[in-house]
DNA sequence: TTCTTATGTGAACATCTCTTCAGATGTCGC
DNA sequence: GCGACATCTGAAGAGATGTTCACATAAGAA
């Protein structure tokens, strides 16, 4: 239980960090950034889009300063930069995971 | 590090999740609940919104199960009903008060 | 019953967001 | 120089979202 309530503008921070999560294709982005550096074309590909979609995201998401991008060549090498970021994906995971057990899946496998 | 990736659906129920944090309006009403049972009027003060619009947002994290409803006479008491969402905030809260001290505000206490 | 309170709902409206398409930029190999 | 490649960008359109306003429902008070 929480004696005094956050600011406003740290709620609306965090709304901001919520809506770069609450995209599908952002989020499935930074879910295959959680594996380590990959280049735009495989971030594409990982997250199911075109290039032009996945370089936008990736706009909004270097922006917000979620992403660092490692240029070499004539390549972009993407990487998670925020701990804050990471950490509520981990969790999020972690906990989809788990409700898959809690809930009720038919043939409750995976892939 | 994850060595395979979730499953789309489950990236996607992520997201929607998500989505449900990503309003401010939404976000004020949920850390409101972290402290209890509140009533419509009080969440609607609490976050500085409407009546109205506070209605429509409980609706909503009601048609998601993040929120339940006790009834008493005419009165409605809303309380956090999703572990999962529960936990996030508590995580992102708790990350956000960290970074007050990371970052540079100045004057950095809190009201 | 009638009035008041507490909450819920629908439609309209303005706004934001994501995607696609077409093209721009910059890098490498020849 | 030229062409191929990797990434970035702007404009435009479709769709989703949140708010307000006006009203509906339902419970308690008189």
């Amino acid at each position: 239980m929480r004696a005094t309530l956050p600011p406003d503008a740290d709620v609306a921070d965090l709304a901001d960090v919520f809506g770069l999560l609450s995209d599908p294709g952002r989020l499935r982005l930074m879910v295959a950034l959680l594996g380590g550096e990959l280049r735009v074309a495989e971030l594409a590909a990982a997250a199911n889009m075109s290039e032009s979609a996945t370089s936008h995201a990736l706009r909004i998401l270097r922006a917000h300063r979620v992403v660092a991008v490692r240029r070499s060549g004539r390549m972009a090498f993407y990487a998670l930069a925020d701990a804050h970021v990471r950490m509520l994906l981990d969790v999020a995971l972690a906990h989809v995971e788990h409700s898959e057990m809690i809930h009720d899946h038919p043939g409750g496998g995976r892939g």
